[in-house]
DNA sequence: AAAACTAGTTGACAAAAGCAACTAAATTTA
DNA sequence: TAAATTTAGTTGCTTTTGTCAACTAGTTTT
């Protein structure tokens, strides 16, 4: 028996009883939890017709029809006939609908805050975040690059995270060894020793407030700038996420007006190299190497400004 | 508007739609959810009275009975009279009765497995990772001793994820800049650089495979050892997880036979400096100092052996 | 312009759930 | 220990919730 799917049965269990959405009334109100999904589909898209929220609850026309004419009764509701369709009717909240719902919403709240004030904030930012963790890999659509946040300004543990993702992700892609890792801190406390906001700058790329994928510029002798630390966790590829750091961190070369810059990889990193020659990067010495557990050919790209 | 709150209710109203249990038929039988559900609770407690039913499920005891004379005469449970109590039964399911729940069973799990079908097996992990932290976080007794382990083989990530935790943290708790956290990383390569499996070591506490704690233990001239970046996350503390750790270490010394061991820390960690003392260590050194945007007492502790 | 389709309404009905009165056994109380 | 109260389960009656199919009137396809 696969017990992934029996231990996510078992959470499907717990969380139908936590929700408790199987009884009549929702929250105490006067109102069934099918009247006011209704309710709140309305208020969700401000205008939609009763075929759109038979398609998006799954609910019979005639039961629905039903619904609707009770709000409308009851003055929840008010519609127009559709301009481009006579058959259909534009719905929306009217202002004791409105009132209605948030004073529902407010019921709801009250409901989860009562179940999560014994934790702390701490604990509180966990839950959600994986809340999150959760929907994003239930959705179809997995994660949406509008989802992603980019920054360039360094926080506590940012740089112990990226040094935690170049081990982590080299240790399972290309089953790099500790050492690696080693060499990375190594290569970051002399970025850090020597860091200038003005010539050097990293920046990150971030789902649910955690770093998955980053680049930097470090300034080097002679106008030269050294592109370091490139890395993308391997959820998160085919975003677009690489071409939008590694454009933004050429841009900051080009700004800074180096004359060029190059940087240092093996031919392991396959989908990296191609990124980097579609900017325009390219080969200018490759020398093969035996280091953290594996034989490979360590390679310099160039990029001239 | 707490976001915590309103952002619980959006996974609320994702997970609802995505368990898909507002369908009158459970997954296409004849049977509804609470059907299937009362059937799934007696199955449970392999023997169980109607009354203890209406308490778990939140049923109306009518309403039960119904539902149940119909099992009886479909042959899903059978009954006999309590022991202990003549008005009552104990109920259980019938071999049919089992079989159908099985059946549907492998039917509900058919569609999960279609749902996680698309991610690959780290996904699936952190899927379920996350769903028991929810569960976790969302049940009384929030996170529980046991979720806990303990390792302390040094694998890729572990590293960079330390020193990020003790930047974020420190960061966090004490305002401390990223300059703390360049030197931790500064302590981490040094101690990379002279690590011996013999005499050095570092345990980690995990909670869902993330590292939650630490503590090190690191050589030194004179058979003395100093112990290292002892660190709790916030949500964690209380559990015991320190002293665990600190119990280890302090062990560790004993087993390696250092007659000394040392650590170095600040006035502002009380509640850190509280477990030292309970481990035996005593003040030996206090000294005024300004760094990381602070002005503190930097302290020595030695515990003798 | 006819045929096929669609948005919404309505009647008839079935299934799901709740409420209250009842029986019979168990427990509490005086 | 007998009367009063409570409890497990049943049954009749009712409301709520949901389904199905037939219908109107407007829309789209052919």
């Amino acid at each position: 028996m696969n017990t992934t799917t029996s231990k996510i049965r078992s959470f499907n269990r717990f969380y139908t009883a936590h929700l408790d959405i199987l009884s009549q009334h929702y929250l105490d109100s006067e109102y069934s939890l099918t009247e006011i999904r209704i309710l709140y589909e309305i208020s969700e898209s401000k205008t939609i017709t009763a075929q759109k929220i038979t398609e998006i609850l799954n609910l019979d026309k005639g039961y629905l029809s039903r619904i609707l004419k009770r709000f409308l009764k009851e003055n929840l509701i008010e519609r127009v006939a559709s301009e481009d369709d006579k058959r259909a009717f534009d719905i929306k909240l009217t202002d004791s609908g409105t009132e209605l719902l948030s004073v529902l919403n407010a019921k709801s709240e009250n409901k989860i805050e009562g179940k999560i004030e014994k934790l702390n904030s701490s604990e509180k930012e966990i839950l959600v975040d994986s809340m999150n963790t959760v929907r994003n890999l239930l959705t179809e659509n997995k994660i949406a690059r509008e989802d992603i946040t980019y920054r360039h300004e360094i926080t506590p543990g940012d740089i112990g995270y990226i040094i935690h993702l170049h081990g982590a992700i080299y240790g399972k892609e290309y089953n790099f060894s500790t050492d690696f890792e080693k060499y990375v801190i190594k290569t970051f406390y002399d970025f850090l020793e020597k860091y200038s906001p003005e010539n050097d700058r990293i920046w990150m790329a971030e789902y649910n407030n955690k770093i998955v994928g980053c680049v930097a510029i470090v300034h080097q002798p002679n106008e030269e700038a050294q592109l370091r630390w490139f890395l993308l966790d391997s959820a998160f590829r085919g975003l677009g996420i690489g071409k939008r750091l590694l454009t933004e961190a050429v841009d900051f070369c080009k700004e800074k007006k180096f004359k060029n810059v190059f940087l240092l990889t093996t031919n392991m990193q396959d989908k990296a190299l191609r990124m980097y020659k579609m900017m325009g990067f390219e080969l200018t010495k490759s020398e093969e190497v035996e280091e953290w557990g594996k034989t490979f050919f360590e390679e310099r790209y160039d990029l001239r400004l």
